[in-house]
DNA sequence: GAACTTTTAAGGTTTTTACCGGATTGACCC
DNA sequence: GGGTCAATCCGGTAAAAACCTTAAAAGTTC
């Protein structure tokens, strides 16, 4: 029986293109998403063996839906695709419970190695970033967590990519002054008072792309 | 003869993706690069029919690359693929020559398609892009520009660094109006609509630091 | 179960933006 | 010289968004 995969990436056409590969492996492609919500909600629907999440999504990113499908289908193992190699990308990642970081600038077969591997239960992390991880852990360098809380950040998100108060409230079935709420707090705890601080902060903590 | 194609795209992993589905649908992917100066070299050396080039490269991007190859083999015509639907970056791509405009957001049908219709001469753009871009250059009309003026970026700086519109007005000695004017215009330019996409946009261009 | 954080929400006020308009200047073109 | 156009400047009004204050469930921690 091949392992079930779920796909999500915010470029269709990637996606394809990993699709056509991880096939060519022998993988089972059960399901596509273009954003972390899709990819929650999929991943329930489905309970894949293991979610390939890219880590820049909007609406969700790949650490936001990482949790949420460990909610939502416990025994779907996560593998993260990205091109970010900072330290501070990989040690969210891990504390997120995320067992195989894979870069995309490396060839496929790390992917194809990274599926099996978490799979069956091991970890995989390219190799660029198991130097970075153990240095990380040597140095204690304990990054700077933010205090943010996850809804906090999934506002934070959403702000950022230029939605609305009231998109945010709608996208997060809350109300406009809910929505409100935890702008004002997020802004309180980051010792910032406008938009535009947010979102470099939010670029800065990779949660958007610039 | 299938076309001969040259892949440019600083991601491994999403080359090989994209030269999977070419590769199914009856091309030939006759190099492949991770930058603009790799891909000016491999063009100048297999002279392909078609280069596919992504915008964002390191050394030198997608544009840049454009016009280099066009000098090192004229008869290679460019396909440039990206996540970016912003006027300035269309805009800027068909100044430099470029008949293929792909969005990574759209499906894998578009990209085939911009290849077959550049190969034989004709233009392709997806979609998604802006429409008054696309009737701008259909029709020929003057193409508006996109590069902003001086007071504009000055504007758009201090915007994206956090400034109300209330204290751009006073830092440049000129009314909120103005100033509000300013921003409306800079909004217009770069076809975006909230204050998010203007920060992200102000940090893509250096004006300011996330 | 007391103390705390998180998430939710509302009412009232203030600020900002969107959309309409116009004026002036300077550069460029025929 | 006259026409055109982009850049800069400014205003009014209506709508939208943000801000301030308060607060109550729900969940966590100790």
């Amino acid at each position: 029986m091949p392992i079930r995969i779920l796909l999500a990436d915010d470029h269709q056409m990637v996606r394809q293109g990993l699709k056509a590969l991880l096939e060519q492996e022998g993988f089972k492609v059960v399901g596509e998403a273009s954003d972390g919500h899709q990819a929650t909600r999929l991943a329930q629907e489905l309970t894949p063996d293991v979610a390939v999440l890219d880590l820049a999504m909007p609406l969700m990113n790949g650490i936001g839906a990482a949790k949420a499908i460990s909610q939502v289908s416990s025994q779907t193992k996560i593998v993260v695709l990205t091109m970010h190699t900072e330290a501070q990308y990989v040690l969210e990642a891990l504390r997120a419970g995320i067992r195989g970081y894979v870069l995309k600038s490396r060839a496929a077969g790390e992917l194809v190695q990274a599926i099996r591997e978490v799979s069956r239960g091991s970890t995989f992390l390219s190799s660029d970033i198991s130097d970075t991880v153990v240095d990380a852990y040597l140095n204690k360098v304990d990054v700077p967590s933010d205090s943010l809380s996850p809804r906090e950040l999934q506002v934070l998100q959403l702000v950022a990519e230029g939605k609305t108060t009231k998109e945010v409230a709608s996208l997060l079935n809350i109300s406009v002054k809910t929505a409100e709420s935890h702008r004002t707090r997020i802004m309180e705890k980051l010792d910032v008072h406008e938009t535009a601080s947010l979102v470099r902060y939010a670029i800065r903590r990779g949660l958007v792309q610039p």
